[in-house]
DNA sequence: CAACATTTGGCAATCGCTTGCCATGCCGTC
DNA sequence: GACGGCATGGCAAGCGATTGCCAAATGTTG
């Protein structure tokens, strides 16, 4: 067991010949101490290998310079990117930056937000499972932004759905597909809601039909359900939940002798690895899925040195393209 | 500002009629108080809303009940499987698990060992970055337990490297292949070097020839340089550093027009996830990776617990095997 | 030069919990 | 009936920082 006794704002002290008081303020207060004075406990401190231990920094300010951000699945690519952005945002803020998964279950986040909450300053949620109220409620005791969800009186940041999902139906319909099926993923999630209303109503207005089948496991292996609930449907073009399911369901196509997008046209969201190089590769919705990261962080640091509510909580839009690939063609006939 | 003054031991113990120190030991050291007294606490606990402060329960017993994973890359899928395996196992204990990224960078991975080195009471590295020198070095402050790298005297757990790329070697070579090149990842990578020794040795068993190539950056990016000078080599078949490389070189002779693997067999390492579903799918060295994360949890758990030296440090090696897919076959000619 | 404002540093309390040590009460035993 | 042993609970001293308050030193002003 590597137990070395760390040096102590009072090693530090003695030797600089301050009190401990001082050597705290030339850390945290640089303003509150003579420069002189400062920079010879710097030096001290630099020459004893002196490091503020966190936890009883921690313990006494109540802040902790750490904040957690909690995803579904890990082994969900699409969650590279606003892990990296909010990783690196922290990170440059000095930040401590934590990782915590969930299991796409709203228990396990709820857990984890109670067994963390002491520990880090603030959350950033990712797709959250939870219920609203459920979510509300947590929000009041713990600081919270969402990713990819909305939730009334909750900062959050999300890709514009909405728009994207337009342009989805608009790409479908200029190929002169009349109907649409989307393959819609857990009915809990608030982005399965989104997508699907957007994409109704786009249909609507393009004078095509849409309908909705599922919910299916937004993963590879919900695929092959997936793909057999489309055919059967008899729709020329499919809209999957994510990039993961859209892949799934390629591979049950291919499988079954299906030719995309010759027969049946295939779009995902989130433009995922892989999304590039499965076959055919899928044109799927992208975004600035670092930035997504990025903000909520953002916002997390932000939040602690502004008022409460100057003008409510901040959302953030951002924006999403259509990545135009292989796996959408022309309507058949 | 969320601070609504939790709960301590003090509220408990006034509540219940006791002493703080009851109330701690209540929680802590179940056998060091009456049975009708705890329950009598707990009780009271639970109805107040009470949770130990992790912070304060650190910063006195020294214990943190977190450990800490540092992975390279959070965009390599290949650590899916480590991160789940280990987050799996310490959350199964009761631990809290935290994950940091180093960037492919052995200062940054240094510096968040130093600063979280208070926060936590291990660190898992999964492909350390680090020389030799400093891993045994911070050996020495901290309990380290490596993935897919071994230093002396440290535990580490590894997938095994030397018998996989002899597979590798063998397959290949009843295929007829008769040279091999070995596209290879950054030099400072331990496994780099350990894949080609292995491999090297395989084909010179084998009475093949085999060279390496490289150093070209273990991602998708990298395959474009790769696959050039592996075509520039004119061997019949490539082996690459990891799976990432593996698709970017089998894009890039896409690209080219040299068909996989009828004119060159291509094989990577990891099974990640992309591999079967990339064209042609990869033939690659596959590994129980969940389990290699969760080794490496388990042993940290068990070092605080055991005599330091009882035969020492633990060095778990997991075994491998080859999964064959499309982007191998016989040799031309 | 006196009176007052401003810096600057120190004292000591505090954050919430753990734990060594002691006191008490109860049991069994000779 | 006296005594040793064990189970149980409480006291109080930390863990390593931060911070409100005070005092001394220094600077400013009329």
């Amino acid at each position: 067991m590597p137990t070395p006794k760390r040096t102590t704002v009072y090693d530090v002290a003695r030797e600089a010949g301050v009190a401990a008081s001082t050597v705290s303020r030339a850390f945290s207060n640089p303003r509150r101490v003579n420069g002189a004075t400062r920079r010879h406990v710097l030096e001290i401190a630099e020459r004893l290998g002196y490091h503020p231990n966190p936890l009883a920094t921690a313990l006494q300010s109540g802040h902790t310079a750490t904040v957690a951000m909690l995803v579904p699945d890990i082994a969900n690519p699409h969650f590279f990117g606003p892990i990296r952005g909010a990783e690196r945002r922290a990170t440059a803020a000095d930040i401590t930056f934590m990782l915590g998964f969930t299991e796409e279950s709203a228990d396990t986040e709820r857990d984890k937000i109670e067994r963390l909450a002491r520990s880090v300053d603030g959350f950033v949620l990712a797709s959250s499972r939870m219920p609203e109220a459920t979510t509300a409620e947590l929000a009041r005791e713990h600081n919270l932004v969402l990713i990819d969800r909305q939730v009334e009186g909750l900062p959050s940041v999300v890709v514009d759905n909405a728009a994207g999902s337009r342009q989805i139906v608009d790409h479908l319909a200029s190929l002169g597909h009349r109907s649409l099926v989307y393959l819609s993923g857990p009915h809990i999630s608030w982005l399965a809601g989104e997508r699907w209303r957007a994409l109704s109503a786009g249909a609507e207005e393009r004078g095509m039909t849409a309908t909705r089948l599922g919910p299916f496991p937004p993963q590879v292996a919900g695929g092959g359900a997936a793909a057999d609930a489309a055919l059967v449907s008899g729709a020329t073009a499919v809209v999957a939940h994510n990039d993961l399911l859209a892949i799934g369901i390629l591979r049950r196509l291919a499988e079954r002798g299906v030719s995309v997008p010759e027969q049946i046209s295939v779009v995902g969201y989130d433009d995922i690895f892989g999304a590039d190089f499965c076959v055919p590769a899928l044109t799927t919705l992208a975004g600035p899925q670092e930035e997504s990261g990025r903000a909520a962080v953002e916002i997390l640091l932000t939040k602690g040195s502004t008022r409460p509510s100057d003008d409510g909580p901040r959302r953030v839009v951002l924006p999403s393209h259509l990545v135009i690939r292989d796996s959408t063609g022309p309507a058949p006939e």
